[in-house]
RNA sequence: GGCUGGAUGGCAGAAUGGUUAUGCAGCGGAUUGCAAAUCCGUUAAAAUCGGUUCAAUUCCGAUUCCAGCCUCCA
């Protein structure tokens, strides 16, 4: 298995720190919104990782942090008069019914900053003993020159960052590329320590969270493409010098999801919220439309592409319902291609064209009838789909109850009728008054088949 | 200003130092009460300029353009 990281710029092989055992951290969410679907495609990408490599016979430890104390979500409670504790929990509720909704399953532990705090102070103060960090006026700042490969994972040097950030700095910071912390509260709000009411910086809680549940090293750290810097050169800084060095194998990051070529964020105003989008569109057709981008690179969101992911979708299913798969033997020779694919840094777009040309087999063996081979073909299909994460359920791909199931069986029945009695007219009538409630009526010679747009 | 990616047919999007993926759309045909779907066949590509090489879309360099990061971000 090749991965590309991050640090290295270039693909590694992956070797575990401990036998076929893997531990995974990924950067959650700052819970103070709902989940848009470049969070959902986030998720997406690294429960990927964490179902493949399960698959591929690893034992995995997945972790991902929920930031539930933060300037932000102190601004919005204040604004929208709600305590933090419910805002909190009420948002990491929709994240959960979200990444349900998406096919996804949450990961091993997922633990809340704030059920951490004495923790966090406790390392802070570790770092403070060690000479590692200052205290100024209540804030205690992180002095960065103490660590020597500052600005390695992206590739920044110190005198570049300097020359940028010579504007605009916290009077406060002894050297204007020191970070905070711990953060003294500018509101009423905040958390007691040795040197002030107030909060504990962006990046210390992934040091410490990390820490906790997979120890001073682990296997594969993971994140958005925008959190290498600073979050991550920061985090990395931090860990290095309390716990191990290096205290990650592999940094992945995933790509952004653009929309109008502008990534989508909500300081950009330009989010469409997963809640929104899986009311139209089930999770394998989101699914499905990940898989074909690579997951580093970024994806242009359109509509239009949606559409055409489900027609595919449908098509596929189309035929598996006419073939009617069956198992004979496992046929290995697809199989093998996909993970030959996958292992080459999860490449998922290779992998659905295997799975395009596995179609065209079972097709090609259907038509020339071949009946046992294209229906064992067509079970290899449903096994591939199931690895990449898409054809798991038929049933998924009927009405999602807009319209009564058995309504329409009784309604294509009387259809039926009309068109042997050659009564166009009637049974082009219902056909009509079917596409109204998004039902797809194909008429072929051995029956008529349905399918919901 | 620095850093990181990128530019592939009409669109989406991989791999690859020689054979040019895959999907959608298009085009031609078959099928059909009409649709839709399906089936068979098929066109079409490498931002620009150099270099290396027997051979470059692929490697190297320069230029142009696009996106991201350097404030919060997944």
């Amino acid at each position: 298995m090749y991965i590309y990281n991050t640090l290295k710029k270039n693909k590694e092989l992956l070797v575990p720190i401990n036998l076929n055992k893997l531990k995974i951290y990924v950067c959650g969410s700052t819970v103070y919104d709902y989940c848009h679907i470049g969070h959902g495609r986030n998720m997406f990408i690294f429960y990927f990782f964490y179902k493949y490599l399960k698959h591929r016979g690893y034992i995995l430890k997945y972790i991902r942090n929920i930031t539930d104390i933060d300037k932000k979500i102190i601004k919005k409670s204040i604004k929208t008069n709600e305590n933090t504790k419910n805002l909190t929990q009420r948002i990491i509720n929709s994240i959960h019914k979200d990444e349900k909704k998406l096919g996804l399953l949450a990961p091993d532990c997922e633990p809340k900053v704030s059920d951490y705090k004495n923790i966090i102070i406790y390392y802070i103060n570790k770092l403070l003993k060690n000479d590692f960090a200052y205290i100024k006026k209540g804030n205690v700042f992180f002095k960065i020159k103490t660590h020597k490969l500052y600005g390695m994972l992206s590739n920044q040097t110190i005198k570049n960052l300097n020359f940028f950030l010579s504007k605009k700095f916290s009077r406060y910071k002894k050297y204007k590329l020191d970070f905070s912390l711990w953060k003294k509260s500018q509101y009423k709000f905040g958390w007691a320590s040795p040197w002030s009411v107030g909060f504990p910086g962006w990046h210390i809680e992934c040091s410490v969270l990390s820490k906790i549940y997979l120890g001073n090293k682990f296997d594969i750290h993971g994140g958005g493409l925008d959190l290498i810097f600073p979050h991550h050169e920061n985090e990395k800084a931090q860990s290095e010098l309390l716990f191990c060095k290096p205290h990650v194998n592999l940094w992945v990051h995933s790509g952004h999801l653009n929309v109008n070529n502008k990534k989508m964020s909500k300081s950009l105003h330009n989010t469409i919220l997963v809640r929104y989008i899986i009311i139209k569109y089930n999770n394998e057709v989101i699914n499905f439309f990940f898989l074909i981008t690579h997951y580093r690179k970024s994806i242009n969101f359109t509509i239009d592409q949606l559409d055409i992911v489900l027609n595919l979708l449908n098509h596929i299913l189309y035929k598996i319902i006419c073939i009617t798969p069956k198992r004979q033997k496992y046929n290995n020779v697809f199989y093998n291609q996909i993970i030959l694919a996958l292992e080459n840094d999860f490449n998922t777009v290779k992998a659905i064209s295997i799975l395009f040309n596995l179609l065209y087999k079972t097709k090609k063996a259907f038509k020339l009838g071949k009946i046992k081979k294209s229906q064992s073909l067509c079970f290899e299909l449903i096994r591939l789909g199931k690895i990449l994460g898409i054809l798991k359920s038929l049933k998924k791909f009927k009405p999602q109850i807009l319209f009564n199931i058995n309504k329409v069986g009784s309604l294509i029945l009387k259809r039926n009728i009309y068109k042997k009695e050659t009564n166009f007219l009637q049974s082009d009538k219902l056909r009509i008054s079917l596409t109204v409630f998004d039902i797809l009526i194909q008429d072929t010679i051995k029956r008529t088949f349905w399918l919901n747009r």
